[in-house]
DNA sequence: ATCATTTTCGTTTACTAAACAAATACGGGC
DNA sequence: GCCCGTATTTGTTTAGTAAACGAAAATGAT
């Protein structure tokens, strides 16, 4: 009978709802009951419409997840996965496409990224692999798309962000071997470009200070910077020394894997000889031989978080921005000797 | 002609509207015109209908302030007054009416105020005032009534909080000395029941110690407990010493207010003999003689969002208890001598 | 006086009619 | 064919309602 396109009115009648109702289920708003939302969508296939929740929702129902490309194997990354599992998890919840941007700094203009971004995101999280320069997340901030960093922040320039408690869990592992008679102890840190590792660092030196104890250079070895294995290599530059320490702080439980490593390869015991301990608990660390006491910071959680902020910017709720720091929690096993 | 009270439906029917649009107006709910609403609140008149938005209202719409009561001139202290203004500005805007409770250690019995507060408010902050102990705000906690704590956490109890970047606030004003040359550099710190405090100190020994030094004990004076002015005294003490510093972190405002008194009846200049810097930016900092650098913390601000996050969980957004933490900023005034 | 039943009242859910605004189609003049 | 103002059709929002629900109050049966 009529030959032009089905609307939204056209399906309403065959459902036999208004046509607000049909805009309701399309846009699943509440308020509807879950009977009639299927009538709906039967309506929809059977009078073929094709829904248009699009124009100006393709980009205002996406947020982009940016990360450095080199990172690549960052999503199968024990803390990354499960940040970006949070992330997905909300986003499927609050109806929002994530779309994964990975950017390689040296093939990749930052103007023209931005620029797509504007077209086709309507907010952006930053999940902090290092190689994302403040300056870069500066340049990236548009007007109209808000953006939330992860595990990263650039206190000049107030971006709202979501943290784990870094300097307390700095501070917190060091307190326990502190507290467990250690004072011979050596820190492993990371790279300085990653805001969230200093912060875990200034932690640990804070804790020692307060003990009167400052960390010798020579047991705070810097990062082979290319090296894989990155903990592996650090330990190793310590075992050659005259004098060893008894405990060793670990800046990730990635870095306290190849310390072990290194440790073990040396012929000591852990914690006998040398305890360690360090900041995350990825999953691997529950199956390390001795099993790593760590400190537990809820990644998914934090994923969750980031995007719920994203989404009240979007919605233009506007709140002032602020850091957001989850709690963590100490998770003692073996490779300390405590209990 | 009926001799029964008015009901909602009465009202209804006298405004020529339905039931649940009575229920709208009188519950201020979006989706009334404003024609409308002049018509019901007339017809509640006419009939003398009894609003009680009230029997789940009444403390539904208000709100616990908890402080301990010997800082009874907290209102008008220079940190909480504007915190506390903030708070009172934003519950204004959600329609909230704040119940100011002091509370007196020595006489009140917490169990009883428990039991009240079940009873009148439905969403409790606690301002740390430093006498209100980690126990009793956990004692304090009852199912249904939120708590937020604003200056303070427990980090064992996961309570949501706002808080200032304490840590960070401690290493930055301490950093900006270090970087001005300064290495002999004094602490006035505060009462270990502060947990805020107790956070800056933290930032203070973080960054002295990542410039190879450690305050001496006799230049971090504790806090003489009862005395008011706590920055004088404590100056008093490191200015008997032989070996006096070139420069004093205070841990706040205050504190530093005091601290300034002792130096200049000493004979000594500020910032030629001793610079001086702190924390916290109250109003008077900018008009002492020579006016102080310190770390502006938006104590508004922080005001707003401890009701803003009550606010969510009264209405049962159940998100995951974080830290909240405000961003600051340092105000480079003439106490250090820079610029 | 006690307990079960009905009624009433405030509240919530699920939905609509009508108004609105942005995009699109239409029609007439050049 | 191309431009420009007017209609019309779109998706969307506002301002409501009917009906159901749950807790409390009123009523009735025992």
């Amino acid at each position: 009978m009529s030959k032009h396109k089905p609307s939204m009115r056209d399906v309403a009648e065959a459902a036999n709802v208004s046509a607000s109702a049909v805009w309701m289920v399309i846009h699943n708003k509440p308020g509807v009951a879950p009977e009639t939302s299927k009538r709906v969508w039967d309506a929809i296939e059977e009078l073929d419409y094709e829904v248009k929740t699009n124009q100006n929702h393709k980009h205002a129902r996406t947020v982009g997840l940016l990360i450095e490309k080199g990172a690549m194997p960052a999503m199968l990354d024990s803390f990354y996965g499960d940040v970006i599992a949070g992330f997905q998890y909300e986003a499927q919840r609050l109806g929002y496409q994530v779309n994964l941007v990975m950017f390689d700094r040296t093939t990749e203009r930052l103007d023209i990224l931005k620029k797509d971004f504007a077209k086709t995101v309507s907010g952006l999280v930053v999940a902090n692999d290092g190689d994302i320069t403040p300056e870069m997340v500066i340049q990236l901030k548009a007007p109209n798309i808000p953006v939330v960093l992860i595990e990263n922040h650039i206190d000049d320039h107030q971006f709202p962000c979501i943290l784990g408690d870094n300097f307390m869990a700095g501070y917190t592992i060091t307190r326990h071997l502190l507290k467990l008679g250690h004072q011979a102890i050596a820190v492993l840190p990371g790279p300085i470009k990653y805001s969230s590792l200093v912060d875990r660092l200034r932690g640990c030196t804070a804790a020692m200070a307060e003990a009167r104890l400052l960390i010798p250079p020579e047991w705070m070895p810097e990062v082979a910077s290319k090296h894989p294995l990155k903990g592996y290599m650090q330990m190793k530059e310590i075992l050659v020394l005259e004098q060893l320490p008894t405990a060793v702080v670990a800046i990730s439980d990635k870095t306290a894997l190849g310390a072990m490593e290194a440790i073990k390869e040396a012929g000591l015991r852990i914690p006998d000889d040398i305890a360690i301990a360090s900041i995350d608990n990825i999953i691997e660390s529950e199956y390390t031989r001795p099993p790593l006491t760590t400190i537990h910071i809820p990644k998914f959680e934090m994923g969750m978080l980031a995007l719920q902020k994203l989404h009240h910017l979007i919605n233009g709720d506007n709140e002032l921005p602020v850091k957001t720091i989850v709690y963590h929690e100490l998770i003692v096993r073996e490779s300390c000797g405590a209990k």
